[in-house]
DNA sequence: TATTGTTATACTCTATAACTATA
DNA sequence: TATAGTTATAGAGTATAACAATA
């Protein structure tokens, strides 16, 4: 990938482009970013066998158990689909489900044991995280958290619930 | 999403973290934005009634035509796949398959005049490039384009091919 | 022989709708 | 009646393996 949608290359030949170049090269790099992540991402899980759900419900698990509901809701899909994303999981010995003490309706996910090591193991082969960062010096990591803050804008912490 | 892993967020009463706070809230800030351009992404092309890598074709399609076997390297899928995906985006009138005089082959996949206005609506709805970066000046631009030009290191400019 | 594109197959993820068991 | 989770179904993307046409 790199350039998902051909929004940055320009064709020889093509009318002028309306942005400005440094902003088109921006972009281009943020795409990059975004291929990186998802790519080095995927790899991460393919090396325990999981697929990039699997990985992400499990990963989500690792902090706290939840209900299949709210797992849905993280993942931004029906809740029908996290039923056979937890039964893969759970089918693997990774996860498993609890009953609500407080609600007998909802199914607590929880990862197990082996689930935890797991996703512990997942957690550290995501290299792209830190290693590149780590050519970065201390004021260097402020200045683009300051700029990634600003590209994010409000929109920041209304992730939750 | 904005954590895809965990690997962010901290739960009460874990050990230390291994990586300084700093680092931390880039990486996830990298996340975010990661999250943010994928959603964009898909809302964009389901506005079209294309799913994303339908899109992703046409956006490179629109550049140039490909054979089916380049479209999959871009793709970093399986050529078997390419088959699908551009079999729907033809059904629909916005791809045609052309013989490539060189090699028989080899077929050649190309945006219909449709398929052409298509891309370009689809780059146009792409607001998340251009918009949160209104909000940076020009040195701040400057900025981020070098901090992530680090980031990704050599491994760029070698996409191509 | 090697390569291009396709077909056949199987698995996962996705959404929709209908069902069940609780509340 | 409303909600949580599931099942059933269908479409799309993915990989693997085998195939026809061409090189």
């Amino acid at each position: 990938m790199g350039n998902l949608v051909g929004m940055v290359t320009q064709k020889p030949g093509t009318p002028a482009p309306r942005i400005d170049p440094l902003t088109l090269e921006v972009v281009e790099l943020i795409g990059d970013v975004v291929a990186r992540y998802y790519e080095e991402y995927e790899v991460a899980a393919g090396k325990h066998a999981l697929t990039g759900a699997q990985a992400r419900v499990l990963g989500l698990l690792s902090i706290e158990p939840l209900p299949m509901r709210r797992i849905a809701q993280k993942l931004k899909c029906e809740p029908s689909n996290v039923t056979g994303i937890v039964d893969r999981l759970e089918a693997r010995g990774l996860v498993e489900r609890r009953p609500d003490p407080a609600d007998r309706r909802v199914k607590l996910a929880a990862p197990t044991e082996e689930g935890l090591g797991t996703a512990r193991s997942l957690r550290e082969s995501l290299d792209f995280a830190r290693e590149p960062l780590a050519e970065l010096s201390r004021e260097e990591r402020l200045s683009l958290r300051g700029l990634l803050r600003r590209m994010l804008g409000e929109k920041r912490a209304a992730d939750g619930k």
